[in-house]
DNA sequence: TCAAAAGTGTTCCAGTTACACCCATGA
DNA sequence: TCATGGGTGTAACTGGAACACTTTTGA
C-alpha cells in the first residue's frame, strides 16, 4: 500500500510549499505601439530603479497578487503603471533563470500587447513614468533585467503570428492601405510588395473598403479601409 | 526628483517581495510517447494522491527550487519522477489560475518532450508510479488539477509545429517510411497521403534512405530510414 | 505642369492535392 | 497463388513572387 491518508498529504505539501517559498512571481507586458507618421514601432517603457539596473529602460512589469490569476495580474499591472486599459494582453511564455532578478528569485510570465500610442493618455507625469521609445533605438541599448531577451522573444512570437494577431488594434478605425502595409512592414522589418499585398488582405477579408477618402493630402487621396474583425479578440 | 536613494528601492522591494510570498511555482511535464504497434499516441501519467483529486491521472510535475532554471528544474522532476533522462523539453506557456491548486496558490509552467516509450526504463514500481497511457482513453476521463487543459494547448503547440518539432525522438533510429507517416498520422490526428508525405519528408532532407530492410515480415520488406537531423536540438 | 502617392494585372514558379496500380515477400 | 503492405508518377490547382505604368489630387 503506497498511499497515505490525505491529511498527511496535505501537511506535507503545505510544508514542502512552505520550504519553496523563497520565490516570487511577476508579470511583464511588452507594448508594442505603431508611430503612422515615422513608420515604426514602439515600445513603451519605464525606468529601472532596482540597482544595478538603475535608470536603464525595462518592460512594465510588477509582481503578481497572491489571489489573482497571472492573466488578470498582468491586465492590472499595465493599468497601474501606465494607465492604459482595455488592451489584449497575450502571454508568450515565463522566464525563470535563477538570477535574472537581482532582488531574488522572480520568475516572469511575459505578455504582448498591440496598441495605438495617440489614442492613449499615459500617466507620463507620476512615477513608474512610461514613455514610448523607438523599437530601433532601444535595440543599440542595454535595458533592465534580462527585458532585452524578453522584448526579442515576443517580438519574434508576433512576426512568426502575423495572421494570427490584432493588429487592428494599432491603428484608428479608418486607414489607407498603404498605412496598413507600412504597419506589416514595421512589424516583419521587411518591405513588402505592394500590389501582393493589396490582393492579400483584400483576399483574406481582413479589412474593406469603405466610402470615405483621405482629406487634405498634397497627392490623390487614398480610399479609407475598415478592419472586418473589428472588436474580434486575439487568437493566435 | 522622484528617484530615491537605491538602499530605500531595495529595501521596498524586499519587503514587497515578501509580502506576495505565499505562492509557489511548480513545472509540469506532458510527455508523449508513440507506441508503433497500435499507432497511437502515449501520454506519460501518475496518479494524483492530493485530494480532492486523489487518484486521477496528472502530469509529471513538481516544485521548482529555490535555485534553479525553470528549465532545469522541469528535467530534474522529469528524472526525478520517473527515471527518464536526456530529453529535450520544451516549454509551452505558464498556467496561473487562482484556483488551479487546492493547496495554495501554484502557478505552473508546462513543458513537453517526444519520447520513445520502449527505449525508457520508468521507474514504476515506485512511487509515483509513473505510467503510459493511451492518449484516446484518456480523453474521456477527467485529469487531477487543470492538466487536461495543459495536455490539451500542448498537444495543439506540437501539431502547430508539427515540421519543427523533433519527431526524431519518438522512433528507433532506423524506420520505415509507413512508420513515420503513423506517427505523423497519430500527432496531428488525421490521415495523410502516401506518395505526398514521400514526396515531402524526402524534399525536406528530413530523413534518408539506408541500406538496411525490414526483417521478419510477411510481405515485401520495407527500406529502413534514418533522421539526417539525428542529434539535432529541438528548433522550435 | 509638376510632384507625390494611389491604384491596378499578368506571368512564372513552386508547393499542394488528388488519385491507382504494380511489386516483393512469406505463408 | 494469395494476402499483405511497399513503392511509385502525373495532372490540376493554388498561392507566392516579381514586376511598371497610369491616375488623381494640390501646390
Amino acid at each position: 500500500m503506497h498511499s497515505k491518508a490525505p491529511e498527511e498529504n496535505i501537511n506535507k505539501s503545505i510544508k514542502k510549499i512552505d520550504s519553496y517559498f523563497k520565490s516570487a512571481l511577476s508579470v511583464d507586458c511588452v507594448i508594442f505601439g505603431y508611430d503612422k507618421e515615422n513608420e515604426e514601432l514602439l515600445l513603451l517603457t519605464l525606468k529601472s530603479d532596482i540597482p544595478p539596473y538603475k535608470g536603464l529602460h525595462c518592460l512594465v512589469g510588477d509582481l503578481v497578487q497572491i489571489n489573482e490569476n497571472i492573466d488578470d495580474a498582468a491586465t492590472r499591472v499595465l493599468r497601474e503603471r501606465t494607465g492604459i486599459d482595455n488592451v489584449f494582453l497575450h502571454q508568450v511564455r515565463a522566464f525563470g533563470d535563477v538570477d535574472r532578478h537581482p532582488v531574488g528569485r522572480v520568475v516572469t510570465v511575459a505578455y504582448y500587447a498591440l496598441v495605438q500610442p495617440a489614442s492613449i493618455k499615459l500617466n507620463t507625469d507620476q512615477p513608474p513614468h512610461p514613455t514610448w521609445k523607438s523599437l530601433e533605438n532601444l535595440q543599440s541599448k542595454p535595458m533592465a533585467f534580462d527585458h532585452k531577451e524578453i522584448l526579442h522573444e515576443s517580438l519574434l512570437h508576433i512576426q512568426n503570428h502575423i495572421l494570427d494577431i490584432p493588429v487592428e488594434s494599432m491603428l484608428p478605425s479608418h486607414f489607407t492601405l498603404s498605412e496598413l502595409q507600412s504597419l506589416y512592414e514595421a512589424i516583419l522589418q521587411k518591405p513588402l510588395d505592394k500590389r501582393n499585398f493589396r490582393k492579400k488582405v483584400l483576399k483574406l477579408n481582413l479589412i474593406r473598403e469603405t466610402s470615405r477618402v483621405q482629406k487634405n493630402v498634397t497627392h490623390r487621396p487614398a480610399k479609407l479601409y475598415t478592419f472586418n474583425r473589428e472588436g474580434k479578440e486575439s487568437v493566435l
